[in-house]
DNA sequence: GCAATTTACTTAGACCCCTAAGATAATGCA
DNA sequence: TGCATTATCTTAGGGGTCTAAGTAAATTGC
């Protein structure tokens, strides 16, 4: 029986052929492994790892507006726009239209979407778990730094080029 | 000008709201950036993503079938598939029947995919060089060994419940 | 007050990736 | 040999993400 999981995959490539380079495909399968943990466990309440990504958000703080929703979630307006149809027909959250604004459209968790909450979350807190045991705090804390000062080189890289920011 | 680019959006994300937690949501920010960074400079080749996940397979060994490539680059038949059919159509690759298996489709890359090499590897170059800008040698040595450790761990959890493997 | 600009949502189309299932060739075994 | 099983490629369909362009409301500026 060939292991049919693509993680599994995954590990041998990088196990059997490690280039001391390219670092960028390791974070790459690493954030794809992680997100299919995800979504396995989500799947099994009938939600998405789409939704996933807003509905944390929205538990923080609802009634956002789709751009501010798009903001927060790093993703461009079309995505969230999908996501919250999709979640809207499921029944987890509303669109409402203030009367000071007929252009803007607040997001508002339903009393089901808020629900999922201490369902879902869990599930995410098992896979954050799962996926560094074994690897020391100090270790983790260097990951971080590491990975969020790439995030600033990359956004650098972006949006350096061209139209040159007053910052 | 607000800014346009994903990459501002998540850095202000981060930079702002960072739970102690939620590592995951960062390894898969830095892999959407890197992403998006280098997918800027490929498609000035008129290159996708995509592709270059199977060129650089095929530049170190061409003449695999689909089922090999596809565990190469970690991910499942239908992707490669796809990505395969659209490199044939752009003659970057060709797709071979050997008289001893009529089953098996081998790739091989053409004259025109494998001049691509030059063009392209050094923008992947790029790309890793300026990610990781500005961090020590000795940090991305752990950050690479704690990603590899997480991909096992996660390896682990996918094929762990239900099929226990003879290893 | 009204035209021009900007903002926010929406639509359309593309790419990457997956799962499930179909088609066909190769292999194993009675 | 011939049937059942397995392996490989393919098709169908869906989710998540993006860019580009369309629509409509709000704001700005004359």
């Amino acid at each position: 029986m060939p292991p049919q999981d693509p993680t599994s995959h995954l590990l041998r490539h990088w196990r059997e052929a490690v280039p001391n380079d390219r670092l960028a495909h390791l974070i790459r399968d690493v954030a794809r492994a992680q997100m299919r943990a995800l979504q396995q466990r989500l799947s099994a309440h009938g939600v998405s790892f789409g939704h996933w990504t807003f509905l944390r958000i929205l538990w923080i703080k609802d009634g956002l507006t789709q751009r501010e929703l798009s903001e927060l979630a790093g993703v461009m307006e079309p995505t969230t726009f999908a996501a919250v149809r999709a979640m809207e027909s499921m029944a987890l959250i509303e669109r409402r239209q203030l009367p000071s604004n007929r252009k803007n459209i607040h997001i508002y968790l339903t009393p089901a979407g808020r629900r999922l909450e201490k369902v879902l979350v869990p599930l995410a807190e098992e896979v954050n778990h799962v996926s560094v045991a074994g690897l020391p705090a100090k270790s983790l804390a260097t990951v971080r730094k590491c990975l969020l000062a790439m995030i600033e080189n990359l956004a650098v890289d972006e949006s350096g080029p061209g139209d040159d920011q007053i910052e």
